[in-house]
DNA sequence: TATTATCTACAACGCATGTTGTAATTTGCA
DNA sequence: TGCAAATTACAACATGCGTTGTAGATAATA
């Protein structure tokens, strides 16, 4: 990219859009650029960020290439936009399922690892790209995206700390194992050429399985 | 890269040096072609592959632009050499550190456990970058790579299975929990962001808690 | 010292890249 | 219909890229 300082979508922002004057609430508009953001998401994973041009996401969308930037600020601001896609909603996923209003800490646990594998599932192939290509993102967006992973790992610490003193969790460093089971849920995007015997579901029972041997105090 | 086929070092090979002419097994080649891998892994660990330019690596060797292609072929197979540097030892550990010959399957584990950890801690950047980046390697490479790991993961699985029959370890899926030790040996790696807190003897115990919770039949 | 093999300096090639500017066209609305 | 806003088409820019070729310098060998 040409030097001009960094301009891709700033943390919490809704991307203000790359036209000049307009409002960027034209129903088409959204349209165009949530597609130009899918079809790019496709092209980073298959080929990689910097392998794509923008030339590719024009001839894939259908879009000029030079068009491109009435939609989108920059080729940064892509790869931002398909991480806040589906990270976004992740991180809301302990509200929306009201995780707190279940008593047990074990199904807590257990529906939030469930809710998680099964929203990650649908962008397993976007959360590889996350790990692979977030690094190229400024440094802003990149602190937004890693606090928001932190929000989810002191979610899962919370349940676990709360399940402690109940005596249904034996759990040395709440913390560390916090952080290894979001690691773990993250199994099936990252190694998922070792995973392809295994269907979601089955997946989610080994997950379990696995997860409850190391958290719960009394195993079976 | 300008389309040329691909040209990166073949699996087996010893990546055949770039000069025409050149046995490759001067003393002064070989450490100055290592000088070169080593801090290309820098660069690329710093910025990122795609964001290193050849020119960066002569700058940080010393080495003009045009002469790296004296020492090595192309900058994938820089990319190739530096995963080999550390991949290819990691692969010999059950080997080097002969736990076929430990009888308990429990030490087995935990010796390869960390030695892995041990060994991967020298190289966590690396690692890491092996996740980001292998993925601009020819398929070929990429292979090679993969089996490499497949390698390790079926001599992990093979200490479980031996330790099943034996009740020291109960495992319904013994593919699976393999696959999941070897992930874990890169949490270290992969969420170092997070890792911070704990030193590498710290984590290599944190680990072990974790995965002798998983796998033995007698916790504790 | 003469000759060959190893290494270096330097310039250049050809191409693909992200991005910009602008004039024309279409659309939405009064 | 007429005007303004939204959208498109097209060409161009400036630059950085991986790689090559070659002529000269140095080191090793005889």
């Amino acid at each position: 990219m040409t030097k001009k300082g960094r301009q891709a979508a700033a943390c919490k922002c809704k991307s203000s859009c790359g036209a000049s004057k307009n409002t960027g609430t034209s129903a088409v508009f959204q349209k165009r650029k949530s597609n130009i953001i899918k079809k790019a998401a496709k092209l980073f994973i298959k080929k990689g960020y910097a392998q794509t041009s923008m030339r590719d996401i024009a001839k894939a969308t259908g879009i000029d290439v030079g068009n491109l930037y009435y939609f989108i600020k920059s080729k940064e601001e892509i790869l931002y936009l398909i991480f806040d896609m589906f990270h976004k909603p992740e991180e809301e996923i302990f509200e929306r399922f009201e995780i707190n209003k279940i008593e047990d800490p074990v199904q807590q646990l257990k529906t939030m690892i469930t809710e998680l594998i099964g929203f990650g599932g649908n962008f397993r192939q976007e959360i590889l790209l996350l790990y692979r290509e977030s690094r190229v993102l400024p440094k802003e967006n990149l602190k937004c995206i890693m606090a928001r992973e932190s929000h989810v790992i002191s979610q899962i610490e919370g349940i676990l700390k709360e399940g402690v003193p109940k005596k249904v969790f034996k759990i040395e460093d709440t913390s560390f194992t916090a952080n290894m089971i979001m690691y773990e849920l993250a199994l099936y995007s990252m190694r998922h050429w070792n995973m392809t015997p295994y269907l979601k579901n089955e997946f989610i029972d080994l997950l379990w399985n696995h997860i409850s041997k190391v958290v719960l105090s009394r195993p079976d």
